[in-house]
DNA sequence: ATTAAATTGTTATAATATAACACTATGTAA
DNA sequence: TTACATAGTGTTATATTATAACAATTTAAT
């Protein structure tokens, strides 16, 4: 596995570092005092971190997490659970859920190359 | 279930003959000849048309499609095939599936009241 | 040194979605 | 039937998310 080219080390530093999902605008603005300044530059790096598995994208919120599955072996098999409150994520893993769904064929016999899943309820904190 | 109104029908009709999933502003241009001539009138019957479950959306691909599980009880557990090169989609319905997501709890116990999953892989015609 | 691939920088623009406000229709209850 | 609440509509403006196109630079192998 490479390293990081600049760019994409700064990015993927200060999602690492959120507690929360981040948004390629709010991280466009905590980059700018780095000399990153276009919307353009915080997408390629994105799509590139996303590519790698060192990020996830969370759909429903358009918003990026870190991998912390020891740097995603499993960033083609995707879950995690969203509080509807708070908006915490947190990324899921099961051996139990990744193997079944990694397994998982439909009526056709057709199985898949990845999956994403998410979860939504209310967290521990939030009940 | 109450009836539809006259935006929304319009709308779901719309999203319900096409073979594949409809995005907004294709929506709007479709249906402005019928007098729906602003993005927010789209959306309004679209959150309103996902929320009784007439229809769903397809979070990685902003992309809105009927409900075809005799409208859909699950609109809270929904599950998608998408082929990555033709961009077909299709609803899975597959009981053990949603019987195993549905009974599903992460390490700390914590069941979900929702929940989407999109597969990803090649359609029998794109293999 | 040469070359290919990846990355960066920049400006402009496309695509997706919501805020705010005024008004209208519909259903329910006094 | 009047009052009231709820849902739906129409409209303008704006916010948010994401990509196109082009030129330059860096990186890593030959
Ligand atoms: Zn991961
Ligand atoms: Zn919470
Ligand atoms: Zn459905
Ligand atoms: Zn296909």
């Amino acid at each position: 596995m490479q390293n990081l080219s600049k760019n994409q080390q700064i990015i993927f530093d200060l999602i690492d570092k959120s507690p929360e999902p981040m948004k390629a605008y709010s991280i466009l603005h905590n980059v700018q005092k780095k000399g990153i300044k276009a919307p353009l530059q915080v997408y390629r790096a994105l799509d590139k971190l996303v590519e790698i598995g060192k990020i996830h994208k969370i759909e429903s919120r358009n918003a990026f997490i870190a991998c912390h599955n020891s740097s995603c072996q499993v960033s083609k098999a995707t879950a995690f659970s969203i509080c509807e409150i708070c908006e915490k994520v947190t990324e899921i893993s099961s051996a139990s859920l990744s193997k079944y769904l990694t397994n998982f064929k439909d009526k056709d016999g057709m199985k898949y190359s990845k999956y994403n899943l998410e979860f939504f309820g209310l967290c521990k904190k939030c009940r």
